[in-house]
DNA sequence: ATGGTTGATGAAACCAGTTACATGTGTCAA
DNA sequence: TTGACACATGTAACTGGTTTCATCAACCAT
C-alpha cells in the first residue's frame, strides 16, 4: 500500500497548494485568468492538471446563488405533444444558458406538488408547470421561496401565475364550429380526463356551454390510443346516428381512427373525426387527421423566454396567447358528401 | 420607506437569531427533529414560517457531496423512441430520488461534449448517454472527474463504460431475415446518418457483412417521417423492382408508408415495409407496421438501477444486453402473395 | 530622488448550511 | 451524596469555492 491512497477529489485547496500560491490565486485562473501572470497560471494548470480538479458545483451555486437549471413539470412524457413542446423549451432555454429538469406528473395533482418540492431542494431556480389547476401546497411553496413560476398550456392573464398558453376553449370551439360548418349535429366528444386536467375540462366546459346547434354527447376515456378506440365503440354502441366524433386530443383520435378502421366504418365517408393538439404524426395517418394545431413549440419558445428573463432579471413576464388554428386535412367531411378534403402533407413546425 | 426592506432571503442564522437559539439546533429542527425538543421545534417552526425560510439546495449539496440529479444526453426529444425511453427512466430515478436533467445533442458528438460539460458543471452526479461514439473531449471529462457514466441504445461488454442496450446488429439482421424468410431478396434499406449514429451505423454495417443472400442496396436519408417520404421516391426512381423496404427506423418508416400509400402501392401487396424500433404509434398505421420491437421502456428502467447504484453505492454496473424481437403486424406479405398476416394489435408496454 | 500608478498576489471574510465535540442540566441507581 | 448517563443545546470547525481588501514590487513622470 502506498502511503497516501487518498481517494478524495482535489479542491481549490489541493491545487493552491500544489502551485504553491493561494487560493485566491487558483480561484482566479478559472475566473479571471487574464489577471493572473502568464507563468502562474501554467503552474496552476498544471496542477489543476495532475490533481484531476474538478470544481464543485455546489460551491460554485452557493456563491452565485444561481444553480442553472430550471424545473418543467408536465404530465407524460409519453404523449408526442409534451415531447415536442419540451424539445423546444430545452433548447430555448440553452440559449439562455439554462439546463431542463424535467418531472413527470401523470396528471396528478398530489404528484406534481411532491415533484415540485423536489425541484425546488435541488435547487431549480424556476418552475414551468403545466396549466392552472395545482394543490395549494404548491402555491405555498413557490410563494414562501418567491420562485418565478409560470403556468404553460393554458391562457389566463386574471391567473395569479404568468400564464403562456392557447385559449383551450377556443380551440375546442374551432374544432366544433368546423364540423358544424360541414352540416354535422349529432356529435360525440371522446375526452380525457376533465377533473386533474383543466385543459381538457375548459375544452370540454366549451362545449357544453355554445353547443353551437349542435347535439352533443360526452365519453369519457384514457387519454391513450386505447382510449380512443373503446370511446368509438361506446359511441357505436350508444349512439350509432352520430355523424362526426370530435376528439380532445389527436392521441384519443389516433386510436378512434383505427377502431373506425377495425368496424370498416370510412373516414371521413361514414363518420367525420376530428382532433385537437396536432402531432407530428397525425398528419400521416390515413387519412390524414384534421385538427386544431396547438402551437406548443411556439409555446416552449416562449416559456423558455418568459422563465429565462424572470430568473435572470427578475422581470416577471407577461402572460401570452398563442393563436391555435385548424388545420384541414381529410378526416372530416360535409355530411352526406363523399368528397375528400385537400390533404394537407406534413404538420406546421411550430 | 419602511427602516427595513431588507428583501434578501432569510438563511439559517436568521431563523435561529429570531428563534433565539444556535444555527446548529435550527438546523437539527430539519434534520433530526427527535433530537429537538417540541418547545424549541415549535418555536423554530414558527421563526421559520414567519420568516419564509426556504433552506439553500447548493449549501446542502455542499454538505452532503450529493446533488440528487442525473443527466441524461439523447439525440432529440422529438422522436417518440426517446420520449418512451426518457419516460420510463424518470418515473424509475424518481424511485431512486434522483431527478433528471434532459440535454438533447441533435445527434451531434461536438454538442453532445458541451453539453455534457454543462451537466457536469451545474452538478450532474451521473451521465447516461446515447450509444458508444463520443468525442474524446468528453471521454476525458469523464475520467478526470471520474463522473459516473453509461451508455445506452447500445450493448457492447467490451466498452469502456457499462453499456445498456440491444444488439443492434442482430435488430437489423432480425428484421432482414424476417423478410427473406418471406422470399425477397431486391430489398432496399432506408436510413439515417451513420456517421454520427453508432446505432444506425451497427445496423447498416450488419446487413453489408450479412446480406442473407439479398441483394440490397442503401439509401441515406434525414432520421425523419419526410426522409422517409423521399427515401421512397429513390427507391422507386433507382430500382423499380424493388419488392421490400427496411427502414432503419420506424420513423422513416413512417414516412415510408405515407409515401407508398400516395404512389397507390399496396403494402404489403405491392411492397413490403418493415421498421425498426416499435413507436407507440406503429401498431396504429394503416397496415400495422411490421417492426423489430427494442425495449427501450425496460433500458430506460435497466439504466436508471444503473445510475443509482453506481451514484448511491459506487457499484460499477454491469452492462445489459436487452433483447430486442421481431412484432410481425401486416405491412410485410410472402413474396406475391396479398393475405394479410395477422395483426398485432398494440405495441408492447417495454 | 520621490510620489503615483499599475499589476500580481495573498490573507481572510464570506456564502449557507452540517456536524463533531463540548457543555450543562436533570434523572437515577449505588 | 455522588457517579453515570441521557438529553438538549451551543460552539466552532468544516464543506469548496468567490471576492474584498491589503500588500508589495515594478515602473513612470516629476
Amino acid at each position: 500500500m502506498s502511503s497516501k491512497m487518498t481517494k478524495k477529489r482535489a479542491n481549490l485547496r489541493d491545487v493552491a497548494a500544489a502551485a504553491g500560491v493561494s487560493v485566491a490565486t487558483a480561484s482566479r485562473v478559472m475566473n479571471t485568468p487574464e489577471a493572473v501572470s502568464e507563468a502562474t497560471r501554467q503552474k496552476v494548470q498544471a496542477a489543476m492538471d495532475s490533481l484531476r480538479f474538478m470544481p464543485s458545483a455546489a460551491a460554485r451555486a452557493i456563491n452565485s446563488g444561481r444553480s442553472r437549471f430550471v424545473g418543467a413539470l408536465v404530465p407524460t412524457l409519453d404523449n408526442a405533444i409534451f415531447a415536442r413542446y419540451l424539445s423546444r423549451l430545452e433548447s430555448q432555454l440553452d440559449k439562455h444558458r439554462l439546463s431542463l429538469v424535467v418531472s413527470t406528473t401523470d396528471g396528478i395533482p398530489e404528484i406534481e406538488a411532491e415533484k415540485a418540492r423536489t425541484l425546488i431542494n435541488i435547487g431549480a431556480e424556476g418552475l414551468i408547470m403545466s396549466g392552472i389547476t395545482h394543490r395549494p401546497a404548491l402555491y405555498e411553496l413557490i410563494n414562501r421561496g418567491g420562485i418565478p413560476a409560470i403556468a404553460t398550456s393554458y391562457y389566463d392573464p386574471d391567473f395569479a401565475l404568468p400564464t403562456i398558453g392557447y385559449d383551450n376553449a377556443a380551440a375546442a370551439f374551432t374544432a366544433l364550429s368546423h364540423l358544424t360548418g360541414l352540416g354535422h349535429s349529432r356529435i360525440s366528444v371522446i375526452h380525457g380526463p376533465t377533473e386533474t386536467n383543466d385543459r381538457t375540462g375548459t375544452r370540454v366546459e366549451a362545449l357544453r356551454r355554445r353547443p353551437d346547434g349542435a347535439k352533443i354527447e360526452f365519453y369519457l376515456e384514457p387519454l391513450s390510443i386505447e382510449g380512443g378506440c373503446s370511446g368509438v365503440q361506446r359511441v357505436l354502441e350508444a349512439r350509432p346516428d352520430t355523424t362526426a366524433i370530435l376528439c380532445m386530443s389527436d392521441v384519443q383520435a389516433t386510436g378512434a381512427l383505427y377502431e373506425l378502421q377495425r368496424c370498416d366504418i370510412s373516414v371521413p365517408g361514414g363518420l367525420s373525426l376530428l382532433g385537437i393538439d396536432d402531432l407530428p404524426g397525425s398528419a400521416h395517418l390515413c387519412p390524414g387527421l384534421t385538427t386544431v394545431h396547438l402551437p406548443v413549440a411556439r409555446m416552449g419558445l416562449a416559456a423558455a423566454d418568459a422563465i429565462a428573463g424572470w430568473v435572470e432579471n427578475g422581470t416577471v413576464p407577461e402572460p401570452v396567447l398563442l393563436e391555435s388554428r385548424l388545420v384541414n386535412r381529410s378526416s372530416t367531411g360535409r355530411l352526406g358528401d363523399v368528397t375528400l378534403t385537400e390533404v394537407t402533407r406534413t404538420g406546421a413546425a411550430d
